[in-house]
This record gives C-alpha cells, sequence and structure tokens, in this order.
RNA sequence: GCGUUCGUAGCUCAGCUGGAUAGAGCGACGGACUUCGAAUCCGUAGGUCGCAGGUUCGACUCCUGCCGGACGCACCA
C-alpha cells in the first residue's frame, strides 16, 4: 500500500516537472523533498493530498492553477494505468484510489496470516533493553510501564521489520541488596517464603522495608550494611550463600510477574557478573589520552567541549561505578550480539546518565555508539502525589494485576455473561492485562503520567477492554457466519458490493495501519499504535451498528461483509499483539 | 544557578517530517436494546493550543524570551 503512495509521489514530481519546462520557467529542477504528501481530513477530499503552496511562488502561480494543470496533465498520461485519479482541490493535488482494487487487497487480510508487508527496518538488528529490576523488592507501577514500553516497542520494531533482541539486567548487586540481607538476618529467623505463605519477591521486598524499622533500632545498621558489601565483594562463603539465596527468590518472583504480563526476554545479563567489564575499556581509554587521572588516582573523562560536565570514570582505589559498567556492557554486548541500533528503556531521570555515556562510547571510536538510543520514559504519578517507598504508597505489580483481575470478574457477574464466557478467572485476567497495558501505553513515553486506579478500572471509553470488546463482536460475528447462520455462505465475496461511505471510511482506516506502524517504529512510540487502535475499533463499530452483517438481504454483500468483518478482525489482532493487549474471542 | 523535559476542553490524553473547520475518552446534558452481545452507538454543550515576540504564503507544530510544573547536576544505582 505503501508502494502506491510512493507511485503518487513519483507521477505528481513529473508532473510537476513537466508542467516547469512547459512554461519555461527559470528555475532549477523540482525538489523532491519540497513535494508534501499528506491525508485529507475527510475522505471526501480524497486519499493522498498534495499541498502546493511552496510552488507558488517559483512558478508565478496560484496553487489553485497549479493544481488544476497537474490534474490536466496526469490525466493524459496516466490514461488505461490503475491506482486511482488525481483530482484539483483548491490549492491541493488530490488522488482517489480506485476503491474496488484497494478493497480487494485490504480483504486478503481476512485470509493470510502473514499479510503485513510493509518492512522498512528490514536487514536492521536491534537490541532493547528493559525492566531491569533491583533484586531487593517485587515489580511495582514504574516497572509496569517499563517492562510494557519495552516489549511493545520490540514488536512494533520487530513487525516493521527488524531483528530484535530482548535483553534485561539484573541489578543484584549493591548496597540496597545488601540491606534486605541484613534485616533478614536480624529478623528472618531462617524462614522462606513459603513459611510465611508469601511470593517470594515480597518476602524479599519485606525485608527491604524492615530495613528501616532496623535502623530504628540499630544506629549502626548503614555501616554494617556497607560491611556486608564489602564482605560480599571479598567472596566471603557465608554471605556470598545468603546472597544466592534471597537473590534466587527475588529473580524468581520477578520472573512469575514477566509470565503473568507477558513479557519475556532473549537474553538476562547480572549486573553481579558484568559490574567489573569496562574498569579495561577505560584503562584503554586512558592510554589513548581520552581519559586522564587525577592527583588523587581517580580517572575522569573532560565532556566539558560539547556543554556536558567533567565525569568520574573509576574510583581512585580504581573500582567501577555506576557508568563504568554501563559502558563496558555495551561493548560486550555488541561484541556478543553486533546490532545496528540499541534501545535502552530507563526512566527519563537518567537523561544525562545516557547522553554522557554515548559520548564516552563515541569517543572511545566505536562506531556503532552514534546508533544509540535512550527511550526515555516519564513518571508514573498517582492522584495522591508520587509513590514512596517509606511512605507506603508505592502500587504493586502483583497487587494491581490482582486487583483489576477481581474487577473484570465482578464485571462479567454484573453482566451475566460468566456462562458464555466460560473461564472466567482467564478471561479476566486478560482483561486485566488489556485494560493496564493500553493505559500505561496511551500516553506518550516522555510524559509524566497520572496513573488513576479508578479511571483504569472502569472498562469504558479509550480503554483496553474497549478494543477486546470489538474484537470480540467481529469474532462473534465469524463465528455465527461460520455455523452457518444468515445467508453469506450462499453469497460470494466482490469488493464492488463494499461501496458506502461507511465501507470506505473502514477500509481507509485498515489501509492506515502500516502507516502507523512505521511511524511508531520510527519514533519509539507505542501510543502512535495505542490510538491507532482506538481509531479502529471505533470507526468498525459505528460501521457493524449500521451495517448487517450476517442479516444483509442480499447474500454476495453478506459475503462481502463477512469478509470486511475478517480483515477488521485480523487488522485488530495485530494490533493487540503490538500492545501487549490480549486478544478475546469472546468475554 | 545551569541542563533536560513538559504546559492543548472541567479531568486524563491524541494531534505524523509546518498545511484544508484543533480531536478522543471521562465527567455533564439528551436520545437508542422484541433487531449479528448496550463493556456499545448517536447527538448537545465545552478550547485566547501557558504568555509575548519572530521565521513563513501558512505555526498547536520551528526559533528566541518570559511564566509555571517535573527531573537531573554523587568517587549511588
Amino acid at each position: 500500500m505503501i508502494d502506491l503512495k510512493l507511485f503518487w509521489k513519483q507521477r505528481v514530481l513529473e508532473a510537476l516537472e513537466a508542467y516547469r519546462q512547459g512554461q519555461n520557467i527559470q528555475s532549477p529542477e523540482v525538489d523532491p523533498a519540497a513535494l508534501v504528501m499528506e491525508f485529507p481530513p475527510k475522505p471526501e477530499l480524497g486519499d493522498i493530498g498534495f499541498p502546493l503552496f511552496g510552488f507558488a511562488k517559483t512558478f508565478k502561480k496560484s496553487p489553485n492553477q497549479i493544481a488544476l494543470a497537474l490534474e490536466i496533465w496526469l490525466k493524459n498520461q496516466n490514461e488505461g494505468i490503475s491506482g486511482g485519479s488525481a483530482k484539483a482541490v483548491g490549492p491541493y493535488l488530490n488522488v482517489f484510489y480506485d476503491r474496488p482494487e484497494i478493497i480487494s487487497k485490504i480483504l486478503e487480510r481476512g485470509s493470510a496470516e502473514g499479510w503485513f508487508d510493509h518492512k522498512p527496518l528490514l536487514g536492521k538488528r536491534v537490541m532493547v533493553e528493559f525492566s531491569c529490576p533491583n533484586t531487593n523488592k517485587p515489580l511495582h507501577l514504574g516497572h509496569l510501564r517499563n517492562n510494557v514500553l519495552g516489549e511493545s516497542i520490540s514488536r512494533i520494531l520487530s513487525l516493521a521489520g527488524a531483528d530484535v533482541r530482548k535483553v534485561n539486567l539484573i541489578n543484584d548487586r549493591g548496597v540496597h541488596i545488601c540491606k534486605s540481607m541484613l534485616a533478614y538476618q536480624v529478623y528472618g529467623g531462617g524462614r522462606t517464603p513459603a513459611d510465611e505463605g508469601l511470593k517470594s519477591d515480597h518476602f524479599v521486598g519485606k525485608y527491604y522495608v524492615m530495613f528501616n524499622a532496623l535502623k530504628a533500632e540499630d544506629p549502626k545498621a548503614e555501616e554494617k550494611a556497607q560491611e556486608l558489601l564489602r564482605r560480599w565483594e571479598a567472596g566471603d562463603t557465608e554471605v556470598l550463600a545468603l546472597w544466592k539465596t534471597m537473590n534466587s527468590w527475588a529473580v524468581e518472583g520477578i520472573k512469575a510477574t514477566y509470565l503473568r504480563q507477558g513479557v519475556d526476554f532473549d537474553a538476562y545479563y547480572f549486573e553481579s557478573l558484568t559490574y567489573m567489564k569496562g574498569v579495561d575499556e577505560i584503562l584503554k581509554g586512558l592510554e589513548q589520552g581520552i581519559f586522564y587521572k587525577e592527583a588523587d588516582g581517580s580517572t575522569w573523562v573532560d565532556l566539558e567541549d560539547i556543554g556536558l560536565d567533567k565525569k568520574v570514570l573509576l574510583r581512585k582505589d580504581g573500582t567501577s561505578l555506576y557508568i563504568t559498567q554501563d559502558i563496558g556492557t555495551a561493548i560486550y554486548r555488541h561484541h556478543d550480539w553486533p546490532f545496528d541500533q540499541l534501545v535502552y528503556v530507563v526512566a527519563s531521570e537518567q537523561q544525562y546518565h545516557f547522553r554522557v555515556l554515548f559520548e564516552i562510547l563515541k569517543r572511545l571510536g566505536h562506531p556503532w555508539a552514534s546508533n544509540l538510543y535512550h527511550l526515555a520514559y516519564g513518571l508514573v504519578n498517582l492522584p495522591s502525589g508520587r509513590m514512596k517507598t517509606r511512605e507506603g504508597t508505592v502500587v504493586e505489580a502483583d497487587d494491581l494485576i490482582e486487583e483489576l483481575s477481581g474487577l473484570a470478574s465482578q464485571e462479567i457477574a454484573e453482566k451475566g455473561r460468566d456462562e458464555s464466557v466460560g473461564d472466567v478467572a482467564g478471561v479476566s485476567e486478560k482483561i486485566a492485562l488489556g485494560a493496564l497495558h493500553y493505559y500505561l501505553l496511551q500516553t506518550s513515553p516522555t510524559k509524566d503520567m497520572l496513573y488513576d486506579p479508578e479511571q483504569s478500572l472502569s472498562f469504558t471509553g479509550n480503554t483496553g477492554p474497549y478494543i477486546q470488546y470489538m474484537g470480540a463482536r467481529a469474532s462473534s460475528i465469524l463465528r455465527k457466519a461460520q455455523q452457518g447462520k444468515g445467508s453469506g455462505s450462499l453469497g460470494t465475496v466482490n469488493p464492488q458490493k463494499l461501496a458506502s461511505p461507511a465501507d470506505w471510511a473502514l477500509v481507509r482506516q485498515l489501509l492506515s495501519f502500516s502507516e502507523s506502524v512505521e511511524m511508531s517504529a520510527k519514533s519509539m512510540e507505542p501510543s502512535v499504535i495505542a490510538s491507532y487502535a482506538h481509531d479502529l475499533a471505533a470507526e468498525f463499530s459505528s460501521w457493524y451498528r449500521d451495517n448487517p452483517v450476517l442479516n444483509a438481504e442480499d447474500p454476495d454483500l453478506s459475503a462481502s461483509r463477512i469478509a470486511l468483518v475478517a480483515a477488521v478482525k485480523s487488522t485488530l489482532k495485530k494490533v493487540c499483539g503490538l500492545l501487549c493487549v490480549p486478544f478475546l474471542e469472546l468475554m
């Protein structure tokens, strides 16, 4: 479908050039970049639009006159060529597609699984890093945004043709980990998560919170945590054993949440194994004179020439820092799986960190460093303000999904749909995830967002469940058609039957899917797909209200509408997949 | 103070590389279920696109300044 647009752009360029020469205008050749292509706001105006204001000055003619001339030229040239026709509409030259041609192409989606063929990122290898949890507490609402952003953008890039590798870096070392270990030593009494009937990561998190209590009791608690870290780094077997146990509890629990959320990774990296990487790289850079040493022995980089600060890369005792390991990890990963682009899904608080990191990698001479991208996302705030561990205002991931799932069950019961749904628990869980993921993705990543529990629990309006519902309705119609209800099985599909403005509006919407995928992939914005999903669902909703599918009087019309519904369902299913919104055959 | 980022309807958010009357949802008000599932649909009301300049044939979109919010400016991660 995209090729059709390129085809027209080319034709219009030719027409412009012919016009320029025909008018003997003393100006350079028409610059392809000067010709903008857009989509008219209303179907009556056409399917592609070329505003011609920009050429008025060079051609010394009004845009309206140019549009008319181009229309006539194209009409003469394109005799017998399919692909539609161009008409002057005021100062615009608009293309009207050949509708039956487009419709029959769109209807193929109903039968062929792999119909999506627009692959602008073909051949590109993209690594996406996301989630990166600490192993001292369970995932919370903020992680959910991170996870769904990472998973969604990976799926979008992948659909757009890229070869995607999803990676996670588990943050399993550091003083914060030692705090939960210390609290466990004091209060844990050797108990296990099973003993306390807690999910294993929540169990670990409980002790991390209890560290605050410990601090109140023991003024030396912080010091003791530092001591624990020193012993860990020295390889103390007792400390390592405890660390291993608690870490596996945390990771096991976190993985369970991933599974529930439908998120997964191609590779896990552990910070405890990678944090030393980077030191060598820094030393190499030091030799090359890219970095320098202070009198106290610490190693620095000076980025003041590009408006950034000086930054420490190695402590005076030679140990590594956060940025040191990120440098090492990036190089190691590129060695591991040579990528064209690496996307870091990390909160926008760390924007400065990534600017510095990317610049350092560039100075170290890695050509791929210019293709690193920080997909920065804003905080998730509550109506009551920011989430704070110490104030107990953290919304935990598992609790939230549980709550949403319970509410979905309630909704199903209230509508008296228990029997038709069958697996109420399973469907409720999927509705809950649909609601949550859609809610988190509909806002542009860069913006801080407000998470209103009440609003997210409502299943009406611009929400995941609304999209799921439209998918279920389409499925329901197709199911009935398959069972032989209505006259559709007696008719044959004929694109000419789908000739109403409402049909075309729906087809147009289906048509613009590849456009949305490309835009979303290029801008790293799943929100583009979210808004597409709503538009398509809404278009379908009003269409099927006015267009009886099974009950259409004419069998051919019914068959054609069934084919259109199948195309809608197929597209909706693909869209839901991109947004991590489970598709439901019924709900 | 410096840097980054955001500021669109009462609320939560869209608005693509500048282009045809600024769009949804919620909330408010009014309609539509003997008819493919009403988690739906249709209609009404509601906006000086933070403010002021500038660039342009044309600015919500680009530039500058100001105002307001968020985040960052550790030999923490």
